[in-house]
RNA sequence: GCCCGCAUCGUCUAGCGGUCAGGACACCACCCUUUCAAGGUGGUAACCGGGGUUCGACUCCCCGUGCGGGUACCA
């Protein structure tokens, strides 16, 4: 199924700037889906080459939550590789000598202007409506840039951007063109000796031996410079897949700034890492059949970039809820058990199992499960907002219902629960009530709430003695009700 | 300012000249039912606007509009 296409070697690429977002993750999730999906590689990079946004920490959290969701690298941080290394700051000679090597060729040049200057050149420009791009100066005089350089003053390589057009196939847009007199002269190498962004890609990109560049449609406007590097070096440039966008709801682009989630935490929130990775792979892609639920491995093997849909998508969390609650109904018992281990704190593992048959069809996030388990494991308190007997129900019904189950628990015990439910109903039948109304009374007895896990099965996890306790006290509440 | 990209229900999308414009989420109703869920059935809801091309446009082209992005010695 798989077999047609030659294995792709894809790479995710973040910067260490903070912890990674739906969007970032989902771009990650893209090129490892592609890689998996030929039976290629999928590497790990960071490029940390902007000391000033460098955010301690993060590559650390990047990779955490990576791994968390599963989304394993082959080559890259802590597994290593043959091309290694794999951060860009430990690269920098590799991209010194070819910045080197473009100015020898003369498809690159160095230049002395300082930002003021350029700051000055493009506010004018702007002002004459012009595209702000470099003016060349430099470039006209090379001699005596060589000369300030020789005397210590600051100094940049630029890329010298060839004249024509650029094109090229973009798998997810097609055709793309651009007119290379609005691209700008490119700084490639900052005065600091650090590649910028440009340079250290598209080298690496070419080392790591990458056959298909995926990343985020931001990219577009300077894929040009990019091929224009590779032409200068006389590389043969990867193909290019750029993902649209993730907006949230409000239609902004997801990003740090305005507050976009750490993927991590989606993980204390209760979600599964594999209905993460669903939800996002709905984002901007679509199997083209109407099946919309998939294990991982089932998306590695329908996967392909070409199907990506080219538009900025926005991200529902309900979409996500939604897909969350069909996993966890479609996992194994045990492995919900595991699964339920953080947010049950304190439960044994034969706890758990007693409980999934209660929880697992009624939860959608793991957390809640704290929540619906809560009374099992602490008798309720009286609360002042259930209103008790609950709404349809009169006081003699009520008491009524009580005292059945109360009888029926003592005499008949909890072995046969069948018997004891049949007998509630009939007695609520016969007190004129539907069951509907009349079982709240025992929810709110024995659960403290009028919903929550089945009653039978929540009398049998709290034994006879306890469920007779809190029948029994509720029967006294009603008893001081007069009426 | 200049350049680029995108455009189907509220949201995610299918569609690749002729379809009653399909599915999913959410919402509503009903069924099932010991509560709540889950599950089942049904329903409301969309082709941004204007020009072309064509026997025929959601689909192809142009213009506009909207949204997004780029325009750094940031990625």
């Amino acid at each position: 199924m798989t077999g047609s296409q030659s294995p792709m070697r894809t790479r995710f690429a973040p910067s260490p700037t903070g912890a990674l977002h739906f969007g970032s993750v989902r771009t990650a999730l893209f090129a490892w889906l592609a890689a998996r999906h030929t039976h290629g590689q999928f590497i790990l990079r960071i490029e940390d080459t902007d000391q000033e946004r460098y955010i301690p920490g993060s590559e650390a959290l990047i990779i955490e939550t990576l791994r968390w969701l599963r989304l394993e690298w082959d080559e890259g941080p802590e597994v290593g590789g043959q091309f290694g290394p794999y951060q860009q700051s430990l690269r920098t000679d590799t991209y010194r000598a070819h910045a080197e090597s473009l100015v020898a060729s003369a498809h690159a040049y160095w230049c002395t202007c300082t930002p003021e200057r350029l700051g000055a050149m493009r506010e004018e420009q702007r002002a004459r409506s012009q595209p702000t791009r470099y003016d060349r100066r430099c470039l006209r005089r090379q001699e005596e840039v060589a000369a300030e350089r020789a005397a210590g003053m600051a100094a940049v390589v630029r890329l010298r951007m060839p004249d024509g057009r650029t094109e090229w196939e973009d798998v997810i847009r097609g055709a793309l063109v651009f007119d290379n007199t609005e691209i700008d002269d490119q700084v490639l190498l900052k005065s600091d000796g650090f590649p910028t962004y440009h340079l250290a890609v598209v080298v690496d990109d070419h080392l790591m031996e990458i056959t298909d560049v995926i990343r985020a449609d931001e990219w577009i406007p300077s894929t040009p410079k990019h091929l224009a590097v590779y032409a200068g070096l006389g590389w043969r440039p990867p193909r290019f897949a750029h993902v649209p966008a993730v907006l949230s709801p409000d239609q902004h682009k997801l990003s740090k700034r305005r507050g976009a989630r750490n993927v991590l935490e989606y993980g204390e929130l209760g979600y599964l890492p594999e209905a993460i990775v669903n939800a996002m792979a709905l984002l901007g892609w679509s199997s083209g059949t109407e099946q919309e639920v998939f294990t991982p491995a089932e998306l590695c093997e329908v996967f392909t970039l070409e199907r990506v849909h080219p538009a900025p998508a926005v991200f529902d969390p309900r979409r996500l809820d939604d897909l969350n609650g069909l996993h966890i109904r479609r996992m194994d018992a045990d492995a919900l058990v595991d699964a339920l281990e953080f947010h049950l704190p304190g439960t044994s593992k034969d706890v758990r199992r007693a409980l999934i048959p209660m929880l697992q069809e009624r939860i959608t996030t793991l957390v809640d499960a704290e929540h619906l388990a809560a009374p099992l494991f602490n008798r309720p308190e009286p609360d002042p907002n259930v209103p008790f007997p609950p709404r349809n129900v009169d006081l003699a019904t009520a008491r009524r219902m009580l005292d059945a189950c109360i009888d029926a628990v003592e005499h008949g015990g909890l072995d046969g629960t069948e018997a004891v439910l049949s007998r509630l109903k009939a007695e609520a039948e016969a007190a004129g009530a539907k069951p509907r109304d009349a079982f709240r009374v025992l929810y709110v007895a024995v659960l403290g709430a009028p919903s929550g896990v089945p009653l039978d099965q929540a009398m049998v996890f709290l034994g006879k003695e306890e469920s007779l306790t809190r029948l029994h006290a509720a029967r006294t509440r009603l008893s001081v009700i007069t009426g």
